[in-house]
Formats: structure tokens, sequence, C-alpha cells
DNA sequence: GAGTGGTCTAGACCACTTG
DNA sequence: AAGTGGTCTAGACCACTCC
């Protein structure tokens, strides 16, 4: 087993589940890479390649990895293709990501509120950066959003060429920072726009606004980035299904 | 294969999760039943156990049987657990349903507007059954719901006593109609609290709340129940898990 | 003890992708 | 043609529930 750490109490499969999500995780193969066929993980572990492919079969249910017949599984990247901001129209009717335009309006390093520090786990005398930017779509500003990082991890960002930061942040963290975002949590409630947020959407001040918290972690769990972002209320309806 | 409609392109473990889901939807095994043994099913359908099984892994995650090692599947009772209500706490914090009261304000036959009509699939000329009522938890008015039913399978709801309505509607659906609730589709969005609405949950009117629509429907996708519930946005957040 | 689902094996053949 | 994942079989043994 690659992960001695494994509980092995647990089924089989569910061991070697836990043993590739680690070794995902351990960087031995990056998004987008293809990981070993089922017959090679089979002899590596020495079980039958149907116990192996329980075990893959969790690993696709979790969206870690994707098959392919013919060619493969390979390590998912993550694409948010269910957070809540799809309501916001950042996506076509066919979920197609539109990628409306992201302007960044500034980048500070500034002292973490108590708030910031609990989030990203920071210790006491750590900075922090704080990002605001706006994203836009045609003519219509969509969302305002207050972006904070880890000063030590993400501190050069404040000096990076703005066009690098274009357009998507999380590309980014990869590309300039090695960081990747493989989850996060989010949280929906309402509240009544600031000054400032109502301002960039063009609404009245204390309009009622949908405020979206997300807090983002790499594949160990680190949380890596805090996020608040506001949109209008106007139009706004979350939809699912429930048994 | 019981349901010749299955189509044979598919592999077989899908006709058979099709063939399966139909008996149910058929009331072949009703809410709660122990359906055939994982052997018995092969026998039946002529393939191996390992392919029921496939079959019936389908069928558990999609939440329409359970599976208990030792006893047998059992067609599950839909539970609403995922509900967006349960952000009003209509649970506790261990997810147990604890079941605010219910306070039935008035039923009626009237007129369904469009809307009703549209979301019940009312043909022209068919009446409909109104509902309203308040769902409470210690002193506090927590929802105000509006609740629409076809007045041809829910008609006699009007004459009957009002404590067989309660705690709970669905059973109630189920016990007095034998309509079965199966699933739901729920929408949420934000609005300002009308006249009555308002006064209900001891809000002023214009205050903003929490609209959440639920369009209930039966095994064969039929709607059943329209409802649209009111409640306030103070302390209301909505979290998920995105990847 | 009989019957159920849970795990695991060791193969077979098919459909698909790539060189 | 070689290699991949997708489907399907036919068994084995285990863990659990109920009588």
């Amino acid at each position: 087993m690659k992960n001695p750490a494994a509980d092995r109490r647990l089924p089989l499969y569910h061991q070697i589940r836990d043993s590739i999500a680690a070794r995902i995780a351990d960087g031995e193969w990056g998004a987008g890479d293809c990981i070993a066929s089922e017959s090679q993980l089979a002899e590596t572990y020495g079980v039958a390649v149907g116990t192996i492919r329980r075990a893959t079969d969790l690993l696709g249910d979790e969206g870690l990895i994707e098959r392919v017949q013919g060619r493969g599984m390979f390590v998912r990247r993550a694409d948010f293709a269910n957070s809540l901001f799809r309501f916001f129209r950042l996506s076509t009717e066919n979920g197609q990501p539109l990628t409306p335009t992201s302007r960044i309006l500034s980048r500070e390093r500034v002292e973490p509120t108590d708030d910031v520090k609990a989030h990203l786990s920071l210790r006491s005398g750590e900075g922090a950066i704080r990002m605001v930017r706006t994203r836009e779509s045609g003519d219509r500003v969509l969302l305002h959003e207050e972006i904070w990082l880890s000063a030590k991890a993400f501190g050069a960002i404040v000096d990076i060429e703005i066009s690098e930061l274009l357009p998507l942040l999380y590309p980014a963290y990869e590309r300039l920072f090695g960081r990747v975002v493989a989850r996060a949590k989010e949280r929906l409630s309402v509240a009544s726009a600031n000054a400032v947020v109502a301002q960039a959407l063009s609404v009245t001040p204390g309009a009622i606004v949908i405020r979206i918290e997300r807090l983002a972690f790499d594949h160990a769990g680190n949380p890596l980035e805090w996020r608040i972002s506001h949109g209008s209320a106007d139009g706004f309806a979350y939809e699912i299904d429930v048994t």
C-alpha cells in the first residue's frame, strides 16, 4: 500500500481509493494528467482489476478523476460548474462557462481582520493581501468581489502585471504560485448594499443584495483564498431537485 | 424484461435499472417495502448477480432504494433532507427533522391562477384547492405557506377533519388520497413581504424575505402540489461544497 | 441456520482511442 | 495492432439480520 496510514479495517477498495487520492494530493499526478491504467494499478496494488474499478469509481463519483474510454483516467481540474455564482449568468444556458470580464480595482497588502485570519488560518502577525474586483457582462456589473489571500504565499501578487491575473484568478494562482484550488465552500445569504457595493452595482445604498462567501482550498485542505462577493438580488433564483 | 420499452442499445444494467424503477413507479413495491433479493432478481432477469448489483447501485445512488446488509433492499420514502427549508431550522444541528407545528389558516376551493394552472398542469375549467398555513417553532412563525392542489384529485381535503392533516401534509396525501410525493423541484429567490406575509412573520410590509417555491411530483412525474413559502431573510444562510 | 447484502477474484468479450 | 476503459459472468467468502 502506497499510503501506509490507510486504515486496514476498511474494505480494500476504500484503502486503495484513499491511497490514490493521497498520491494525487501529493502531486504525483497533476491536474489533467493521465494516471496509471487499471491493469497497472491492479498489479502494483496486488489486487484484481475489479477492485481497482471499485476504487476508481469512487474517485470518479467524487469528481477527483475523469474516466475516458480508450484513453485512460485523468486527474480532474476543478471547474466549479456547481458554484452558486452560476446563477449570476456567469455561464450560458447550456452550462458553457462564458467568463464575464474582470476588472481589478485594487491590490494591497494590509492587516487582516479577525474574520480573515480565522478563515485563512493566518498566524498572528502574518500579513494579508486584499484585492477588489468587479465582474462585468456587456455593460452591466454583475458582481463586486473582495478577495483575501495570505501575504506569505501570495505577497508578490501586488507587483505582478495586472494582465497576468486575467481573465481568471485560479489559473493565475496555479501558473504564478503553484497553488491549485481543488474545492471550495460557498455560503449564500442576503444583505443590504453598503456604499461601495451599491456604487459598483448601480443600486441604491441599502438595497438588498445577494452575498456569497467562498473559502477555497487546495488538495490538502489548506485554505488559499477567501472571497466575499455581492450581486444584485433582482432576478436571482437558485434551483435544486430534492428527494 | 419486465419493461419492454427499455432501450436494447443500453447496457444491460441500465435496462434493468429502468425496469426496476418502472416497477416501483407502477406500485409493484410501495414505499418502505422490501423488493426482491439480488439473487431472485438475477434469476428473473436471467443475468448474473453482479449485473443486478450494478443496476441496484444506480438506484441506490439516485435515492430510489436503500440497501441494508442482511435485510434486503427497500423502496426509499422521500425525506427531503436536502430541501432548502432545512435552513429555516426545520431540523436540529444533527440533521434530525424536528417538525415545527403547523397551523392551517384556510382551505378553500378556488379558481386557479394561470401560474397555478401551468405548474399543476390543470386543464382549463379544472378547479384548484388553496390552503394557507404557517409553520411555527416555539413562539416564532418561521414560514408562511400558500399551497395549491388539483381539486379533481384532492377536492375532499376541504371537508376533512383538520387534525387528519397534521402534523405533515405529505403523509396525509398518501394516507387519505393514495398520492405519494416522490421528488420535488425547489427554487429560492428574494422578495419583499406583502401585507399578509409581513403580518404572519411579524416583519414590516416590504421587508426582505426568502421565497421558496416547491413543485412536488409523484413517482410517475405528475405534479401534485405547488407551494409558495416565505420566511424571514434574517439569519438565512445556504451552504454548499463545490469542486 | 438460512437468507440477505458486501467484498473480492479471475477471467471473458466489447467499444473506443491512438499510433 | 495495441492499449484503454466498459460490460458481464460465475463463482468465493464474509458480515449482518432474523427466526
